[in-house]
DNA sequence: CTTTTATCTGAACGTCTGTTCAGATAACCT
DNA sequence: AGGTTATCTGAACAGACGTTCAGATAAAAG
């Protein structure tokens, strides 16, 4: 046998995307077998090769394109006008962003070590571009007398692991709204750096 | 051939759990084999299984003898009369502990979804001990009027995610020394839960 | 309608996997 | 010194792994 009916390259791609990203989430990347995310999507397994050159690429490809949006997603969000209102921009933003796509952020930070180095360093970077940016906000808090904290990189990377570990507990129809999870942490953001 | 001079139980033991702790780290669970471990050890794969009856019950072991460490080594570490005092010990010493043991916090976070469900509930029946720990500290500070948090529960998990946290970036001999960063960390918990 | 092309199958490849076990020998016990 | 036991080797098992590729066929192009 062999080209099946209705078979289409802008079909199958995003399909084997899917399939790998939950696939990787659930059991880890090196548990899971190029067979069984062909088995996903309904295929055999060469022809998972007419979508990617390797197994590792696939994996590298599903991290980029997370950080991608990522980025891409906070440069376009309304950001406020003073540095508070831009801190509870970011904070409301990487709470609701990392909780619509649990599975990526999951695997773009567990499955770093599977990286050749020159895709390891390609996702940090990215990575640090946005820790980057919440490090001026603080920065600029500080500046403006706005914020009290003494070590605005160290700050930045404490309010990131703070909020990202929301992705850890929560789960919708709970006892919090996202809504009411935004507001906590944004509280105890606020606090910790002494904004009023 | 057969038994090798000097060969003893106390001393592979050990150095199996010591050799899987580092390349589990490393590589994660599903991407070490058995041969790799008994390379490092400097043994054959067959010998492994005089210590354990198989592959995934030698990544419980490790799990649970730290998670066990973590809860005797809090339960022994002097704490403070004021729920302030007590809230101040906890971040140090989680700072610390888990720095000392890296490796090990790692693979206890990343490596869950491979336990079997009876293991995977152990495991985390200990977590929750740990951060119930941190939540009682946070009640008794908000009963004491000492802290002013809305949601305990939500400030024990941020706060732990925070400290947790360090480990991705924390290096000996960097910018910073181990007591600094506790400072800092402490400094922001303290501000956040609007202790004076 | 015919030709070209994109897409998939089915089978094969060499290698590695976790685990078992009979046999060998060092260490311990009496 | 001799017997017992704990510890390890070396080989084997069946199955799974990532990857390749010739051949088949649906879809697109002319």
């Amino acid at each position: 046998m062999a080209r099946t009916a209705g078979s289409h390259s802008d079909i199958t791609g995003p399909r084997i995307r899917t399939a790998a990203l939950r696939l990787f989430a659930q059991s880890g990347f090196a548990a899971v077998s190029m067979r069984q995310i062909a088995g996903e999507v309904g295929v055999q397994v060469g022809a998972l090769y007419n979508y990617t050159p390797d197994k590792q690429t696939l994996l590298f490809a599903l991290m980029d394109e997370h950080m991608q949006s990522l980025l891409s997603a906070w440069e376009e969000e309304p950001k406020g006008d003073t540095p508070k209102a831009r801190l509870e921009a970011f904070a409301r933003f990487h709470i609701r962003f990392n909780l619509e796509r649990a599975e990526a952020v999951f695997i773009s930070y567990m499955e770093l070590r599977n990286l050749t180095p020159e895709n390891f360093l390609a996702i940090e970077a990215q990575r640090r571009r946005y820790e980057t940016a919440l490090e001026e906000i603080l920065s600029d808090g500080v500046a403006a007398g706005a914020f009290t904290i003494s070590d605005p990189k160290v700050a930045s990377l404490a309010i990131i692991a703070m909020l990202t570990g929301v992705n850890t507990w929560y789960r919708a129809g709970g006892r919090l709204s996202l809504d009411q999870v935004q507001t906590l942490y944004w509280d105890m953001v606020r606090q910790m750096v002494g904004a009023d």
